[in-house]
DNA sequence: CCTACCGATCGGTAGG
DNA sequence: CCTACCGATCGGTAGG
Protein backbone atom coordinates (compact mmCIF):
# COMPACT_ATOMS: atom_id res chain seq x y z
CA UNK A 1 0.00 0.00 0.00
CA UNK A 2 2.86 2.43 -0.06
CA UNK A 3 4.41 4.61 -2.72
CA UNK A 4 6.54 3.67 -5.87
CA UNK A 5 9.28 0.45 -5.67
CA UNK A 6 12.39 2.45 -4.58
CA UNK A 7 15.82 1.47 -5.52
CA UNK A 8 18.97 3.36 -6.65
CA UNK A 9 20.60 3.52 -9.30
CA UNK A 10 23.89 5.12 -10.56
CA UNK A 11 24.80 6.91 -14.43
CA UNK A 12 28.02 6.60 -14.81
CA UNK A 13 29.40 7.86 -18.39
CA UNK A 14 30.29 4.61 -20.23
CA UNK A 15 30.01 1.89 -17.33
CA UNK A 16 28.07 -1.57 -16.50
CA UNK A 17 28.43 -3.37 -19.48
CA UNK A 18 30.61 -6.51 -18.46
CA UNK A 19 32.69 -5.82 -22.13
CA UNK A 20 31.39 -9.23 -24.06
CA UNK A 21 28.08 -9.42 -22.90
CA UNK A 22 25.89 -11.92 -26.49
CA UNK A 23 24.36 -9.07 -28.17
CA UNK A 24 20.83 -11.37 -27.88
CA UNK A 25 20.64 -10.24 -24.09
CA UNK A 26 21.25 -6.81 -25.15
CA UNK A 27 17.17 -6.32 -25.76
CA UNK A 28 16.00 -8.33 -22.65
CA UNK A 29 18.76 -6.29 -20.66
CA UNK A 30 17.28 -2.78 -22.20
CA UNK A 31 13.85 -4.26 -21.12
CA UNK A 32 14.60 -4.86 -17.64
CA UNK A 33 16.40 -1.78 -17.04
CA UNK A 34 12.85 -0.21 -18.90
CA UNK A 35 11.00 -1.99 -16.58
CA UNK A 36 12.95 -0.80 -13.00
CA UNK A 37 12.92 2.73 -14.08
CA UNK A 38 9.24 2.80 -15.17
CA UNK A 39 8.36 1.38 -11.91
CA UNK A 40 10.30 3.51 -9.77
CA UNK A 41 10.11 7.06 -12.22
CA UNK A 42 6.57 6.11 -14.34
CA UNK A 43 7.17 5.83 -18.15
CA UNK A 44 6.64 9.28 -18.82
CA UNK A 45 9.57 10.69 -16.62
CA UNK A 46 12.13 8.31 -17.54
CA UNK A 47 14.20 9.07 -20.58
CA UNK A 48 15.90 7.10 -23.29
CA UNK A 49 19.43 8.41 -21.91
CA UNK A 50 18.10 6.99 -17.99
CA UNK A 51 17.35 3.54 -19.73
CA UNK A 52 20.90 3.68 -22.09
CA UNK A 53 23.17 4.48 -18.78
CA UNK A 54 21.58 1.63 -16.99
CA UNK A 55 22.75 -0.46 -19.77
CA UNK A 56 26.09 1.29 -20.35
CA UNK A 57 24.71 3.04 -23.97
CA UNK A 58 23.88 6.39 -24.96
CA UNK A 59 19.96 7.31 -25.42
CA UNK A 60 20.66 7.06 -29.04
CA UNK A 61 21.92 3.81 -29.35
CA UNK A 62 18.90 1.63 -28.07
CA UNK A 63 17.28 2.57 -31.17
CA UNK A 64 19.71 -0.31 -32.55
CA UNK A 65 17.78 -2.24 -30.71
CA UNK A 66 14.25 -1.31 -29.90
CA UNK A 67 12.19 0.76 -32.36
CA UNK A 68 10.64 3.31 -29.33
CA UNK A 69 9.93 3.72 -26.14
CA UNK A 70 6.72 3.27 -26.17
CA UNK A 71 7.27 -0.56 -27.77
CA UNK A 72 8.87 -1.09 -24.64
CA UNK A 73 6.05 -0.32 -22.51
CA UNK A 74 3.60 -2.27 -24.61
CA UNK A 75 5.59 -5.13 -24.58
CA UNK A 76 5.96 -4.84 -20.49
CA UNK A 77 1.89 -4.43 -20.29
CA UNK A 78 1.15 -7.00 -22.76
CA UNK A 79 3.54 -9.56 -21.80
CA UNK A 80 2.09 -9.12 -17.87
CA UNK A 81 -1.89 -9.71 -19.29
CA UNK A 82 -0.23 -12.89 -21.00
CA UNK A 83 1.47 -13.96 -18.19
CA UNK A 84 -1.59 -14.06 -15.84
CA UNK A 85 -4.14 -15.65 -18.22
CA UNK A 86 -1.77 -18.62 -18.64
CA UNK A 87 -1.14 -18.90 -14.87
CA UNK A 88 -4.75 -18.67 -14.32
CA UNK A 89 -5.38 -21.38 -17.13
CA UNK A 90 -2.58 -23.68 -15.54
CA UNK A 91 -4.39 -22.77 -12.13
CA UNK A 92 -7.86 -24.36 -13.20
CA UNK A 93 -6.78 -27.40 -15.40
CA UNK A 94 -6.06 -29.50 -12.45
CA UNK A 95 -8.97 -29.84 -10.86
CA UNK A 96 -12.83 -29.29 -11.23
CA UNK A 97 -13.57 -28.61 -7.66
CA UNK A 98 -14.80 -24.81 -7.87
CA UNK A 99 -13.21 -24.49 -3.98
CA UNK A 100 -9.79 -25.28 -4.80
CA UNK A 101 -10.08 -23.43 -8.80
CA UNK A 102 -10.53 -20.34 -6.77
CA UNK A 103 -8.24 -21.25 -4.36
CA UNK A 104 -5.44 -22.08 -7.76
CA UNK A 105 -6.75 -19.34 -9.28
CA UNK A 106 -5.94 -16.43 -6.07
CA UNK A 107 -2.41 -18.14 -5.58
CA UNK A 108 -1.49 -17.96 -9.15
CA UNK A 109 -2.78 -14.38 -9.00
CA UNK A 110 -0.70 -13.31 -5.96
CA UNK A 111 1.88 -15.31 -6.89
CA UNK A 112 2.37 -13.52 -9.97
CA UNK A 113 1.97 -9.90 -8.06
CA UNK A 114 4.68 -10.74 -5.81
CA UNK A 115 7.11 -12.28 -8.09
CA UNK A 116 6.65 -9.83 -10.62
CA UNK A 117 5.78 -7.11 -8.50
CA UNK A 118 7.14 -4.32 -11.10
CA UNK A 119 5.54 -5.79 -13.99
CA UNK A 120 2.69 -5.82 -12.01
CA UNK A 121 3.14 -1.90 -10.56
CA UNK A 122 3.86 -1.07 -14.10
CA UNK A 123 1.05 -2.46 -15.70
CA UNK A 124 -1.62 -1.28 -13.06
CA UNK A 125 -0.44 2.70 -13.50
CA UNK A 126 0.71 2.62 -17.19
CA UNK A 127 -2.29 1.94 -18.72
CA UNK A 128 -3.12 5.21 -19.55
CA UNK A 129 0.31 5.78 -21.04
CA UNK A 130 -0.54 3.13 -23.99
CA UNK A 131 -0.99 4.40 -27.13
CA UNK A 132 -3.55 2.72 -29.65
CA UNK A 133 -3.86 -0.23 -30.51
CA UNK A 134 -1.86 -1.58 -27.25
CA UNK A 135 -4.00 0.48 -25.21
CA UNK A 136 -7.32 -1.59 -26.30
CA UNK A 137 -5.18 -4.72 -26.66
CA UNK A 138 -4.26 -4.90 -22.61
CA UNK A 139 -7.78 -3.91 -21.89
CA UNK A 140 -8.96 -6.97 -23.70
CA UNK A 141 -7.05 -8.74 -22.05
CA UNK A 142 -7.87 -7.96 -18.48
CA UNK A 143 -11.46 -7.78 -19.01
CA UNK A 144 -10.81 -11.83 -20.22
CA UNK A 145 -9.06 -12.28 -16.97
CA UNK A 146 -11.92 -10.65 -14.57
CA UNK A 147 -14.34 -12.43 -16.36
CA UNK A 148 -12.97 -15.66 -15.44
CA UNK A 149 -12.60 -14.71 -11.60
CA UNK A 150 -16.62 -13.51 -11.81
CA UNK A 151 -17.66 -16.59 -13.94
CA UNK A 152 -15.92 -18.76 -11.63
CA UNK A 153 -17.65 -17.24 -8.42
CA UNK A 154 -20.89 -16.96 -10.95
CA UNK A 155 -20.46 -21.15 -11.01
CA UNK A 156 -19.37 -21.58 -7.34
CA UNK A 157 -23.38 -19.91 -6.73
CA UNK A 158 -25.13 -22.23 -8.73
CA UNK A 159 -23.35 -25.40 -7.20
CA UNK A 160 -24.13 -23.72 -3.73
CA UNK A 161 -20.66 -23.87 -2.94
CA UNK A 162 -20.12 -20.47 -2.80
CA UNK A 163 -22.69 -17.49 -1.50
CA UNK A 164 -22.06 -13.52 -2.28
CA UNK A 165 -24.39 -10.93 -2.72
CA UNK A 166 -22.67 -9.96 -5.81
CA UNK A 167 -19.97 -12.30 -8.19
CA UNK A 168 -18.74 -9.34 -9.63
CA UNK A 169 -17.95 -7.41 -6.39
CA UNK A 170 -16.35 -10.56 -4.71
CA UNK A 171 -14.34 -10.75 -8.03
CA UNK A 172 -13.02 -7.59 -7.83
CA UNK A 173 -12.64 -7.59 -4.26
CA UNK A 174 -10.35 -10.61 -4.62
CA UNK A 175 -8.34 -9.33 -7.91
CA UNK A 176 -8.00 -5.78 -6.19
CA UNK A 177 -6.50 -6.92 -3.28
CA UNK A 178 -3.91 -9.30 -4.98
CA UNK A 179 -3.24 -6.11 -6.85
CA UNK A 180 -2.18 -4.02 -3.97
CA UNK A 181 0.95 -7.15 -2.94
CA UNK A 182 2.74 -5.40 -5.86
CA UNK A 183 2.79 -2.34 -3.92
CA UNK A 184 3.51 -3.41 -0.57
CA UNK A 185 5.19 -6.74 -1.12
CA UNK A 186 9.00 -7.12 -0.42
CA UNK A 187 10.87 -10.34 -0.58
CA UNK A 188 12.24 -11.41 2.79
CA UNK A 189 9.69 -9.61 4.70
CA UNK A 190 7.91 -11.18 7.28
CA UNK A 191 6.13 -13.95 4.67
CA UNK A 192 7.14 -15.98 1.75
CA UNK A 193 5.74 -16.06 -1.48
CA UNK A 194 3.89 -19.49 -0.92
CA UNK A 195 3.23 -18.39 2.52
CA UNK A 196 1.21 -15.05 1.34
CA UNK A 197 -0.47 -16.91 -0.90
CA UNK A 198 -2.06 -19.60 1.14
CA UNK A 199 -3.23 -16.80 3.02
CA UNK A 200 -4.69 -14.93 0.13
CA UNK A 201 -6.47 -17.87 -0.69
CA UNK A 202 -8.14 -18.71 2.32
CA UNK A 203 -9.46 -14.92 2.48
CA UNK A 204 -10.57 -15.41 -1.43
CA UNK A 205 -12.52 -18.55 0.23
CA UNK A 206 -13.70 -16.48 3.06
CA UNK A 207 -15.26 -13.80 0.98
CA UNK A 208 -16.83 -16.03 -1.59
CA UNK A 209 -18.74 -18.04 2.13
CA UNK A 210 -16.61 -21.36 2.48
CA UNK A 211 -15.40 -21.87 6.05
CA UNK A 212 -11.87 -21.67 6.76
CA UNK A 213 -9.65 -22.48 9.68
CA UNK A 214 -8.65 -19.22 12.36
CA UNK A 215 -12.70 -18.59 12.79
CA UNK A 216 -13.03 -16.29 16.00
CA UNK A 217 -12.40 -18.35 19.38
CA UNK A 218 -10.12 -21.02 17.77
CA UNK A 219 -10.42 -22.74 14.70
CA UNK A 220 -13.69 -24.49 15.36
CA UNK B 1 -10.06 -2.52 -12.32
CA UNK B 2 -10.16 -0.97 -15.74
CA UNK B 3 -7.95 1.97 -16.65
CA UNK B 4 -7.44 5.36 -15.83
CA UNK B 5 -10.98 7.54 -15.17
CA UNK B 6 -12.21 8.45 -18.81
CA UNK B 7 -13.81 11.66 -19.89
CA UNK B 8 -13.45 14.55 -22.46
CA UNK B 9 -12.72 17.95 -22.56
CA UNK B 10 -13.13 21.23 -24.86
CA UNK B 11 -10.49 23.37 -24.84
CA UNK B 12 -11.88 26.42 -26.56
CA UNK B 13 -9.72 29.69 -27.33
CA UNK B 14 -11.56 32.23 -24.69
CA UNK B 15 -13.65 29.83 -23.08
CA UNK B 16 -15.81 28.55 -20.21
CA UNK B 17 -15.69 31.27 -18.47
CA UNK B 18 -18.90 31.82 -16.29
CA UNK B 19 -18.02 35.46 -17.10
CA UNK B 20 -18.69 37.37 -14.14
CA UNK B 21 -17.65 34.11 -11.45
CA UNK B 22 -16.62 35.08 -7.89
CA UNK B 23 -12.77 35.50 -7.81
CA UNK B 24 -13.21 33.43 -4.81
CA UNK B 25 -14.02 30.42 -6.97
CA UNK B 26 -11.05 30.69 -9.21
CA UNK B 27 -8.82 28.48 -6.89
CA UNK B 28 -11.07 25.84 -6.32
CA UNK B 29 -12.08 26.41 -9.74
CA UNK B 30 -8.65 25.86 -10.84
CA UNK B 31 -7.53 22.82 -8.21
CA UNK B 32 -11.28 20.59 -9.79
CA UNK B 33 -9.79 21.07 -12.88
CA UNK B 34 -6.27 19.69 -12.20
CA UNK B 35 -7.57 17.20 -10.61
CA UNK B 36 -9.48 15.77 -13.27
CA UNK B 37 -6.47 16.47 -15.55
CA UNK B 38 -4.34 14.70 -13.35
CA UNK B 39 -6.56 11.76 -13.15
CA UNK B 40 -7.29 11.05 -16.79
CA UNK B 41 -3.94 12.29 -18.21
CA UNK B 42 -1.53 11.86 -15.07
CA UNK B 43 0.56 14.53 -13.36
CA UNK B 44 3.35 14.64 -15.56
CA UNK B 45 1.26 14.50 -18.73
CA UNK B 46 -1.19 17.58 -17.46
CA UNK B 47 0.43 20.82 -19.02
CA UNK B 48 -0.03 24.60 -17.26
CA UNK B 49 -2.16 25.33 -20.61
CA UNK B 50 -4.49 22.16 -20.10
CA UNK B 51 -5.43 23.43 -16.81
CA UNK B 52 -5.92 27.01 -17.85
CA UNK B 53 -7.83 25.76 -20.69
CA UNK B 54 -10.45 24.27 -18.57
CA UNK B 55 -10.86 27.30 -16.21
CA UNK B 56 -10.53 29.48 -19.32
CA UNK B 57 -7.41 31.48 -19.37
CA UNK B 58 -3.94 31.30 -20.26
CA UNK B 59 -1.46 28.99 -19.03
CA UNK B 60 0.59 31.75 -17.33
CA UNK B 61 -2.31 33.44 -15.54
CA UNK B 62 -2.25 30.67 -13.17
CA UNK B 63 0.56 31.46 -11.56
CA UNK B 64 -2.02 34.67 -10.43
CA UNK B 65 -3.67 31.96 -8.51
CA UNK B 66 -1.63 28.70 -7.29
CA UNK B 67 2.51 28.76 -6.77
CA UNK B 68 3.21 26.17 -9.01
CA UNK B 69 1.74 23.15 -10.61
CA UNK B 70 3.34 20.63 -7.55
CA UNK B 71 1.51 22.88 -5.32
CA UNK B 72 -1.70 21.98 -6.84
CA UNK B 73 -0.92 18.00 -6.70
CA UNK B 74 0.34 18.22 -3.28
CA UNK B 75 -2.91 19.57 -2.09
CA UNK B 76 -4.85 16.94 -3.41
CA UNK B 77 -2.76 14.21 -2.01
CA UNK B 78 -2.17 15.84 1.30
CA UNK B 79 -6.28 16.98 1.37
CA UNK B 80 -7.21 12.88 0.79
CA UNK B 81 -5.12 11.39 3.43
CA UNK B 82 -6.58 13.81 5.91
CA UNK B 83 -9.75 13.68 4.95
CA UNK B 84 -9.27 9.56 4.77
CA UNK B 85 -8.42 9.96 8.54
CA UNK B 86 -10.89 12.49 9.22
CA UNK B 87 -13.65 9.51 7.88
CA UNK B 88 -12.12 7.16 9.87
CA UNK B 89 -11.80 8.92 12.89
CA UNK B 90 -16.00 9.77 12.98
CA UNK B 91 -16.46 6.24 11.98
CA UNK B 92 -15.25 4.45 14.55
CA UNK B 93 -16.36 7.76 17.47
CA UNK B 94 -19.91 6.23 17.58
CA UNK B 95 -19.31 2.59 18.89
CA UNK B 96 -16.88 0.70 21.47
CA UNK B 97 -18.12 -3.05 19.51
CA UNK B 98 -14.54 -3.71 17.50
CA UNK B 99 -17.20 -5.46 14.50
CA UNK B 100 -19.01 -2.85 14.37
CA UNK B 101 -15.98 -0.48 14.21
CA UNK B 102 -14.18 -2.31 11.25
CA UNK B 103 -17.85 -2.06 9.83
CA UNK B 104 -17.50 1.45 9.37
CA UNK B 105 -14.60 2.04 8.83
CA UNK B 106 -14.37 -0.42 5.80
CA UNK B 107 -17.92 1.76 4.96
CA UNK B 108 -15.81 5.32 5.33
CA UNK B 109 -12.69 3.75 3.22
CA UNK B 110 -15.45 2.27 0.61
CA UNK B 111 -17.62 5.61 0.33
CA UNK B 112 -14.52 8.10 0.00
CA UNK B 113 -13.46 5.83 -2.56
CA UNK B 114 -16.75 5.43 -4.56
CA UNK B 115 -17.16 9.38 -4.08
CA UNK B 116 -14.38 10.66 -4.57
CA UNK B 117 -12.81 8.25 -6.89
CA UNK B 118 -10.53 10.83 -8.34
CA UNK B 119 -8.84 12.24 -5.60
CA UNK B 120 -8.20 8.48 -4.24
CA UNK B 121 -7.08 7.63 -8.19
CA UNK B 122 -4.22 10.45 -8.23
CA UNK B 123 -3.70 9.89 -4.55
CA UNK B 124 -2.90 6.55 -5.18
CA UNK B 125 -1.12 6.97 -8.45
CA UNK B 126 1.25 10.25 -7.93
CA UNK B 127 3.03 9.59 -5.01
CA UNK B 128 6.03 9.41 -7.02
CA UNK B 129 5.33 12.54 -8.56
CA UNK B 130 5.44 14.12 -5.44
CA UNK B 131 8.67 16.32 -4.36
CA UNK B 132 9.63 16.30 -0.51
CA UNK B 133 8.46 17.63 1.99
CA UNK B 134 5.35 16.97 0.49
CA UNK B 135 5.42 12.85 -0.56
CA UNK B 136 6.73 12.20 3.20
CA UNK B 137 3.80 14.28 4.64
CA UNK B 138 1.62 12.30 2.46
CA UNK B 139 3.31 8.87 3.25
CA UNK B 140 2.94 9.59 6.93
CA UNK B 141 -0.44 9.72 6.86
CA UNK B 142 -0.89 6.96 5.07
CA UNK B 143 1.27 4.79 7.38
CA UNK B 144 -1.27 6.49 10.40
CA UNK B 145 -4.33 5.27 8.67
CA UNK B 146 -3.38 1.82 7.88
CA UNK B 147 -2.45 1.02 11.78
CA UNK B 148 -5.69 2.55 12.69
CA UNK B 149 -6.96 -0.96 10.39
CA UNK B 150 -4.78 -3.32 11.25
CA UNK B 151 -4.66 -2.27 15.45
CA UNK B 152 -8.72 -2.49 15.22
CA UNK B 153 -7.85 -5.86 13.51
CA UNK B 154 -5.41 -6.69 16.26
CA UNK B 155 -7.96 -5.32 18.78
CA UNK B 156 -10.69 -7.81 17.40
CA UNK B 157 -8.15 -10.60 17.88
CA UNK B 158 -7.08 -10.55 21.54
CA UNK B 159 -10.89 -9.85 21.99
CA UNK B 160 -11.37 -13.04 20.15
CA UNK B 161 -14.13 -11.21 17.75
CA UNK B 162 -11.80 -11.85 14.75
CA UNK B 163 -9.72 -14.70 13.78
CA UNK B 164 -6.67 -14.26 10.91
CA UNK B 165 -3.60 -16.06 10.38
CA UNK B 166 -2.15 -12.05 10.04
CA UNK B 167 -3.77 -8.92 10.93
CA UNK B 168 -1.51 -6.95 8.73
CA UNK B 169 -2.54 -8.74 5.58
CA UNK B 170 -6.07 -8.13 6.30
CA UNK B 171 -5.71 -5.39 7.01
CA UNK B 172 -4.27 -4.80 3.41
CA UNK B 173 -6.21 -6.32 2.00
CA UNK B 174 -9.64 -5.00 3.10
CA UNK B 175 -7.83 -1.41 2.29
CA UNK B 176 -6.55 -3.05 -0.96
CA UNK B 177 -10.13 -4.01 -2.07
CA UNK B 178 -11.26 -0.49 -1.11
CA UNK B 179 -8.29 1.26 -3.34
CA UNK B 180 -9.57 -0.74 -6.34
CA UNK B 181 -13.01 0.66 -6.24
CA UNK B 182 -11.46 4.08 -7.06
CA UNK B 183 -10.90 2.50 -10.64
CA UNK B 184 -13.30 1.04 -11.16
CA UNK B 185 -16.85 2.19 -10.31
CA UNK B 186 -18.92 4.27 -11.85
CA UNK B 187 -21.87 6.47 -10.09
CA UNK B 188 -25.28 5.20 -11.72
CA UNK B 189 -24.45 1.56 -12.24
CA UNK B 190 -25.67 -1.61 -10.68
CA UNK B 191 -25.02 -0.35 -7.17
CA UNK B 192 -25.24 3.07 -5.18
CA UNK B 193 -22.48 3.73 -3.06
CA UNK B 194 -24.45 3.19 0.20
CA UNK B 195 -25.20 -0.79 -1.45
CA UNK B 196 -21.46 -0.60 -2.01
CA UNK B 197 -20.31 0.64 0.66
CA UNK B 198 -22.71 -1.93 2.97
CA UNK B 199 -21.14 -5.24 0.71
CA UNK B 200 -17.96 -4.23 1.34
CA UNK B 201 -18.20 -4.35 5.11
CA UNK B 202 -19.79 -7.70 4.94
CA UNK B 203 -16.77 -8.95 2.52
CA UNK B 204 -14.07 -7.43 5.64
CA UNK B 205 -16.41 -8.55 8.40
CA UNK B 206 -15.93 -12.28 6.31
CA UNK B 207 -12.13 -11.84 5.78
CA UNK B 208 -11.77 -11.35 10.05
CA UNK B 209 -13.95 -14.60 10.07
CA UNK B 210 -17.18 -13.17 11.21
CA UNK B 211 -20.10 -14.54 10.27
CA UNK B 212 -22.60 -13.13 7.96
CA UNK B 213 -25.66 -13.89 5.63
CA UNK B 214 -25.28 -15.31 1.91
CA UNK B 215 -23.82 -18.19 2.90
CA UNK B 216 -23.49 -20.84 0.70
CA UNK B 217 -26.74 -22.69 0.24
CA UNK B 218 -29.37 -20.49 1.59
CA UNK B 219 -28.89 -18.15 5.07
CA UNK B 220 -28.30 -20.85 7.16
C1' DC C 1 -5.22 38.07 -17.27
C1' DC C 2 -2.16 38.31 -21.64
C1' DT C 3 1.96 38.04 -24.91
C1' DA C 4 6.71 37.23 -25.39
C1' DC C 5 10.17 34.49 -24.10
C1' DC C 6 13.86 31.99 -21.35
C1' DG C 7 16.13 27.73 -20.16
C1' DA C 8 15.81 23.11 -20.03
C1' DT C 9 14.31 18.59 -21.54
C1' DC C 10 13.20 14.91 -24.63
C1' DG C 11 12.17 11.30 -28.41
C1' DG C 12 13.99 10.29 -32.37
C1' DT C 13 16.99 10.82 -36.90
C1' DA C 14 21.26 11.55 -39.67
C1' DG C 15 25.38 10.01 -40.74
C1' DG C 16 28.95 8.12 -39.59
C1' DC D 1 27.50 2.32 -30.61
C1' DC D 2 28.53 7.54 -30.83
C1' DT D 3 28.09 12.72 -31.67
C1' DA D 4 25.44 16.34 -33.53
C1' DC D 5 21.20 18.00 -33.96
C1' DC D 6 16.14 18.69 -35.20
C1' DG D 7 11.52 19.84 -33.76
C1' DA D 8 8.55 20.06 -30.21
C1' DT D 9 7.14 20.71 -25.47
C1' DC D 10 6.97 22.67 -20.94
C1' DG D 11 7.19 25.19 -16.26
C1' DG D 12 7.79 29.43 -15.00
C1' DT D 13 9.16 34.71 -15.34
C1' DA D 14 9.06 39.52 -17.19
C1' DG D 15 6.59 43.22 -17.92
C1' DG D 16 2.90 45.00 -18.98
Amino acid sequence: MSGSPGETYERPHRPPRPEGAPAADRRSGIREAALRLFATQSYRSTTMTDIGAVVGMRGPSLYKHVASKHELLAEIMIGTMEQLIADNTAAVAGTDDVREQLRRSVEAHIRYHARHRLEAFVGNREIGSLEQPDQDRVLARRSDYERRFRELIERGMAERAFGVQSARIASYSILDMGIGVASWFREGGEFTVDQLAYQYGDIALRIVGVRTPDVPGGDQ
